[in-house]
DNA sequence: GGGTTTATTGAGCGATCACTCAAGTATATA
DNA sequence: TATATACTTGAGTGATCGCTCAATAAACCC
């Protein structure tokens, strides 16, 4: 005999994700949740029990998107062009929220008070690294990069690059498709 | 007939900026700034005005010396070799208070606030930039690398790769110091 | 040493933080 | 329709935020 919730809970999760993902963790209030998800206190608490867990819920939604992205890609082009065109289209959404990625700044800012998010961000982190590494070792095996490379020494320089290119895209003044571009021309002498 | 502080005001910025670079703005408090200072919030606003004061000038010193670095680098070895140093030496300073770079710290936390703060970090990096362009045009007049390529793309590229470095050595479990050798071997292919 | 000036102290300011809970409302089953 | 079971509301919790200021202490000039 129950009553149902008059919101959609994936909705609001995507909601609290976009506002996590611009403002981080501290710069993220409940007022400001509140606001964007309409709901009141008491709902909010009953529906995500606290702002450290439904962050946590916008991170796992944050990486889950990502990476079903990049694997659509390469379903679609193939491993080397999704890898090459990745960076450029993680940069070029204009919709999204911020430009540097949501896993790299949850790190930055809550490392240093070893703060479990930043342990959570670290995982999605390094399973982002090996999905990269499974794609480069299947442009290997489709004779697109030459073999002598080790696959997980390819992803972990990669996702060094994008990350960085994430962060320069962030600032003003900056030509990020620039870089982008760059790093799709690096993967091709490979 | 005044009265002298009884403090060593270069002494607290620094302190203050190792906080700051470590916890970043929102992370680091007035009672961690005391504690850490030793001061009472009296001294500290006679002293420096606001937290946000405080931290500019933390931050204009961690550029400064940043800055000071490199370029100490590249007097005593050259240009070439200190632009390939560097990268290795930022990751491998055990006692910094972070792997990553204030600057960027800076400028994800409080870009989305439009946050003065973060604009002055916007500063600080494209400077950051120009040294490292003024860096590769000197090793292209020295004919360490080759003539072909804009310096300003190349310092633009390589302030990318080494703010994405300093982000994955932020990371567990990622051999930072490898991709710091891949960023270094780079440059000598140029 | 007296007088002036500045540094230091620390209790406490209003605002905001994440969060709670008792009361009210809507929806399902019986 | 009656009742049980959620969900929603919003005033209000203690804690902490950045910061103020009147009182006190110390160092300088004469």
């Amino acid at each position: 005999m129950p009553r149902k919730p008059n919101y959609d809970r994936d909705d609001l999760i995507e909601r609290a994700r976009d506002l996590f993902w611009q403002r981080g963790w501290a710069g993220t209030s409940l007022k400001d949740l509140e606001a964007s998800l309409q709901m009141k206190p008491g709902s909010f608490y009953a529906a995500f029990g606290s702002k450290d867990a439904l962050f946590e819920l916008a991170l796992d939604r944050y990486a889950a998107d990502g990476t079903e992205r990049m694997k659509t890609l390469a379903r679609n082009e193939g491993p080397l062009p999704a890898l090459q065109k990745f960076p450029c289209m993680v940069i070029s959404n204009d919709t999204a929220p911020a430009k540097a990625c949501m896993l790299s700044k949850t790190l930055l800012e809550l490392q240093a008070h070893r703060h479990p998010l930043a342990q959570k961000a670290n995982t999605h982190l390094l399973k982002m690294e090996q999905m990269f590494a499974e794609l480069f070792a299947q442009a290997q095996a489709a004779g697109d990069i030459s073999a002598g490379h080790n696959p997980r020494s390819l992803a972990r320089r990669y996702q060094s690059d994008v990350l960085g290119l994430r962060v320069s895209a962030e600032r003003e003044g900056v030509d990020a498709a620039a870089i982008a571009g760059e790093i799709a021309d690096g993967l091709a002498r490979l």
